[in-house]
DNA sequence: TTGCATTATGGTTAATAAACGTTAAAGCAG
DNA sequence: CTGCTTTAACGTTTATTAACCATAATGCAA
């Protein structure tokens, strides 16, 4: 799987550095650049399919990087990030067009979700499993409706539940690393998120405990693996 | 169908930038000026079907702008955004025939809707969800008129139930923030607007019930996910 | 090597906290 | 008065934290 790029152009080197590896940490791939004048350079060698641009850059601003990407790339989703001082007190509210915004201060779960909104657009390809309802054993699992349905039952999923399914999924068959779920799901690996995941392991174990063809197998020191008839 | 074209003028250009954007993705024209010596000419120029006018702008305030574009146009309506503090400016606005004025903070949906107003006798609304129904499910929902019809049976939405429907439909099988939709149509996302979009969630939800298809999924700590059949 | 204790890791369940849902009533504007 | 929006109170669901249990790996003595 090709992992997706972006191009982030931030110049408060201690934020992007966190939102860097945060996302790196969840398979993006970044590019960051702080110095406005060198960015649109740095967009093109970067061959991204997403940019994240502070507004406030030294020696040109979000806006005219934007501008200049545009002429490049008629296509690229950009999200712009904007201090709460430069809009929040003006405007209030943003359009959710091409173009994205997000103010500072904001959270990595945001970030993410704005970058997969903003990508939906472009390829279904990332994997059908969005949208139709996939064969689990002899269950049925519509990861857009977080449905569970087995012959006449229907679970209703919670937001952590079908995401933790849709990973295992993903990698059935394979060894699931569990600080990879931790960093992809919780966006780190601490000490509670850790004892959490047993928990959600546990949920879901119980949801498919009706096939026993389905199983999420454990190993021990590293993870799991999620294994179909 | 022929965009409506906005004359804007604006000193901050963050902000005009924003609000440019916005407009310009729910189908308007943007013509944005910075300078309130050049403003006049500039309208000239664009041939606008509504003005937008910041009032404290440099070499020329919005009010002499007016003024001027009385001259040349009797018609065109005229939009003031005034700063907080200055509310004396209101009564000097109406009376030089301005049809409107909006306080900064103001949301987008707050200038949008006045400029629909502005503008509800000369032309159609721009975006193309204004004018015609849209099927969702098993309904057909209407955005100008405000109705969610069902096989026989009509149901008169507010505006803010009408909206939000919108802003759900537009966004469809995407996740969207609570944030942004606090934002966009409440103009910021206080603890009481959070509970307040709870209400209106939780009406829609009865009134789309009949159709199973139609679902707006929580996703908790972020916000919802629409699907449709 | 066997058997037993030790330790580490994950499993399970329950308690708590946070977020959201529902309903009704108060406020408000036309 | 009427219809819509907001506020408030209370209920429910989901997520997190905590406590305790089970088991596999490790270490060590006999």
């Amino acid at each position: 799987m090709n992992k997706i790029k972006v191009f982030y152009a931030e110049d408060e080197l201690f934020l992007g550095k966190i939102v860097k590896e945060s996302l790196e940490s969840r398979g993006f791939e970044v590019m960051m650049e702080s110095d406005g004048g060198k960015a649109v350079a740095a967009f093109k060698k970067s061959e991204a399919d997403i940019c994240v641009l502070d507004i406030m850059l030294p020696n040109k601003d979000g806006f005219a990087i934007a501008d200049e990407i545009r002429e490049i790339n008629e296509d690229v989703p950009i999200i712009f990030l904007t201090a709460k001082t430069q809009t929040e007190d003006v405007v209030k509210g943003f359009s959710l067009g091409a173009n994205d915004y997000i103010r500072k201060p904001f959270s990595m779960e945001e970030l993410i979700v704005r970058i997969q909104n903003a990508l939906r657009y472009k390829s279904e390809a990332p994997s059908k499993i969005n949208s139709d309802a996939i064969a689990v054993g002899k269950y049925t699992f519509n990861l857009n409706r977080q449905v569970l349905a087995k012959e006449g039952e229907d679970r209703k999923l919670s937001y952590r539940e079908s995401e933790l399914l849709r990973l295992l999924y993903e990698n059935r068959d394979k060894v699931l690393d569990r600080k990879d779920i931790l960093n992809l799901l919780w966006g780190n690996d601490s000490f509670f998120n850790s004892r959490n995941l047993d928990v959600y392991i546990t949920k879901l174990r119980s949801y498919l405990k009706d096939d026993p063809g389905v199983e999420i197998i454990t190993i021990k020191g590293i993870g799991y693996r999620f294994v179909l008839p």
